[in-house]
DNA sequence: GTGGTCTAGACCACA
DNA sequence: GTGGTCTAGACCACC
């Protein structure tokens, strides 16, 4: 995978790291028990101070996405067993309004919006099943 | 308008208040022309430094949503000319796929998700026509 | 507050510092909007690294028990809204059993560890009321 | 007697491996003067490095638990004299603590706690009288 | 070889 | 003044 990071964004580089690793996970593109690369190549490669990729990695083992394997390496975990209906509904509000306004602010259609949302949700991996 | 601020949240109280306008103009709560109180008035009532008001506006004059008429106050901009529809897909993609990443990793199914957007987005104020 | 290190332990100081912190939120020592000190003066009295006292404060933020202020300084967090009994038994049995496990290698009794506890757990603050 | 390994949780091997025998040793799973499996074996069963066996093995032998008759393997050791109550008390104390102040951050109360660590209690393998 | 911890010191955003 | 981010480089435990 392929990793690309905007420096003059003000977003912190580790976050963007994060980011961009959750959401290969999320789409299927890093696979559960697959390696990471070691945080030195990964250092080297992305040209970034090696203690800035460990905290990028350690967020995410914090949130569960990734496990270590001492003396082995990095690993992405098993997905985590689902929350429930309610507690899914509280954690997206935020984000989900962090778009809506972003959207009104663009002058975008509601339909528009949902034609969008639609359209993108397609090339993200899904749970089959969703438990209440 | 009220404006409430969460210092717990870590985020800036100027931003805090800069997102509240922000959204109050959007869902048309606060009219074009109309005037916001001063920055003198507003650091009073909202106990808050007025340095941290004065920047919540140079922020928005700067993003064009409000402009200032020396001596007389700040008021709200005219409504700006609607980006292109290309222009509105760039700049959703990114807190769209935020969207998308954290509602996969929780667990959430795509009729949810559809669903819950299309329940909030009944709260907000939209465009009644879209330019493309 | 007091806080103190043992270096030689094994445990990185970020922990013990974490844990002290933590005690003393848990047995009211530290109250609810107390301002601890600063990053800076703390590292000066306990001799250490910045960086470490800052991982500290960072650790006990993303657990919930503290807040930051942007350019004001770390306060102590209000008392999370109380866990689920379930979720609360499943919390708690890695450290019980750690417990148990070195009660028994120490050729303690069941009838003195329950004693031990019950006196120690007269020194902490508990909740009035716990939610099923 | 069964071991069983999660790679995924952080905690070395070997001391995952290890605290499963003194675990053994303590609930008397493992008798004084048994005969534990070589490493060679050990090593095969569970698909792990034999610098891993041997690290658990060691550490238990530095720690009185077990003892090596070279060219005929590894042994459980006699139990070892018990501590003073007082040094009990010392050596619990840590653990204890960070069960308590766990407690009280998950909102569960004291009698909930207690009910819960005698419960738990029951199912390990007590020391029948405690000298003093 | 792997990641984790700690130190030292620079720079920036916030109030 | 406050904390947050990043770099540089040392040392340790694990496999």
């Amino acid at each position: 995978m392929q990793y690309s990071i905007r420096p003059a964004t003000g977003v912190p580089i580790y976050q963007q790291l994060r980011d961009q690793i959750a959401a290969g996970i999320a789409r299927g593109k890093l696979r559960p028990n697959e390696r990471l690369p070691s945080v030195r190549d990964l250092s080297q490669t992305m040209v970034v101070n090696p203690n800035t990729i460990a905290r990028a990695y350690t967020e995410l083992e914090r949130e569960g996405l990734l496990y270590t394997r001492p003396g082995l390496g990095v690993f992405v975990a098993e997905a985590p067993a689902p929350a429930s209906k309610k507690v899914r509904r509280e954690r997206l509000q935020k984000s989900l309004d962090a778009l809506l306004v972003e959207a009104v602010q663009l002058g975008c259609s509601s339909d528009e919006l949902m034609e969008l949302v639609a359209e993108r949700a397609k090339q993200f991996e899904w749970a089959e099943s969703t438990a209440g």
